[in-house]
DNA sequence: ATGGTAGCCTTGCTA
């Protein structure tokens, strides 16, 4: 099974591609974030005559998720618990052919002297614990998305420049490596050791074309998930589509039983 | 050279 995750930044806006990357990819479940829409307005006859199911949480203008899966799904958390004030549309989660799988669209933090970074890290903190739930489960799950993390260094293109930004800050990667060490797998970066693998690029100032990007979308799996890890890597191709989301996809595939 | 883009239903905010 082939589960892939793509913030599309608005998905009105990037329906044409969405749906010839669904058509070319043909990826068993796509997660999407970013999708700047409510519920009623995610073209869902579209992603139906793709030949997709879709569980959507919206957002009016900022945020939004949503699962596409060729098989049923069936929805276990529509906000990430924790915080039952937090409104924002940052977190939809389901089985999916067996597979507890979540989509993600993780608060970017900046600027970080705002409220906005203690969010980021107060939602992160309350990831940790969710995941910690889940392996209680003893199930095979998939948490997926954009993350707004670099990991580490070798995640960005100028680490120096951007040792203060919410995406690299310590306590930022601390709590990305709070996750990893309860045992998940970054599948991405386990099968591709290498630097300068990169899954968003800004628009502005000629960053795809110097190709001088961040890797903040993944992958992370637990350890039954990890026992079935097959491949894992981040399809360029879409970032140079004309009108592109200045996201591209990244994926991984699970062998069945 | 201190820039630049994109999407929102805004006249600034978010990324």
């Amino acid at each position: 099974m082939r589960i892939a995750t793509w913030n599309v930044n608005s998905v009105k806006a990037r329906l044409p591609l969405l749906l010839q990357w669904l058509e070319t990819a043909a990826p068993d479940v796509l997660l999407l974030q970013e999708l700047k829409c409510v519920e009623d307005e995610f073209p869902l006859m579209e992603v139906t005559g793709a030949g997709y199911k879709a569980v959507v949480v919206g957002q009016k203008s900022y945020n939004g998720v949503a699962i596409l899966s060729r098989t049923p799904i069936t929805v276990t958390q529509r906000r990430l618990p924790g915080a039952p004030e937090d409104e924002q549309a940052r977190y939809v989660e389901a089985d999916v052919a067996g597979i507890r799988i979540a989509s993600i669209y993780l608060p970017n933090g900046n600027p970080v002297e705002t409220e906005k970074y203690p969010y980021k890290l107060a939602w992160m903190s309350r990831l940790v614990d969710h995941a910690k739930s889940l392996l209680a489960e003893d199930i095979p799950f998939v948490l997926a998305g954009d993350y707004n993390i670099c990991p580490t260094d070798i995640d960005v293109y100028d680490p120096v420049g951007w040792a203060g930004d919410a995406l690299c800050k310590p306590e930022s990667r601390a709590q990305y490596r709070r996750l990893i060490n309860l045992g998940l797998t970054d599948s991405i970066r386990a099968l591709n050791p290498a630097p300068h693998l990169y899954s968003y690029w800004d628009y502005q100032a000629g960053r795809w074309q110097r190709d001088e990007g961040l890797r903040i979308d993944h992958l992370l799996l637990s350890p039954k998930a990890a026992d079935r890890l097959e491949n894992a890597g981040i399809d360029r191709v879409p970032r140079g589509w004309e009108r592109a989301s200045d996201h591209t996809p990244a994926w991984c595939s699970l062998r069945d039983h």
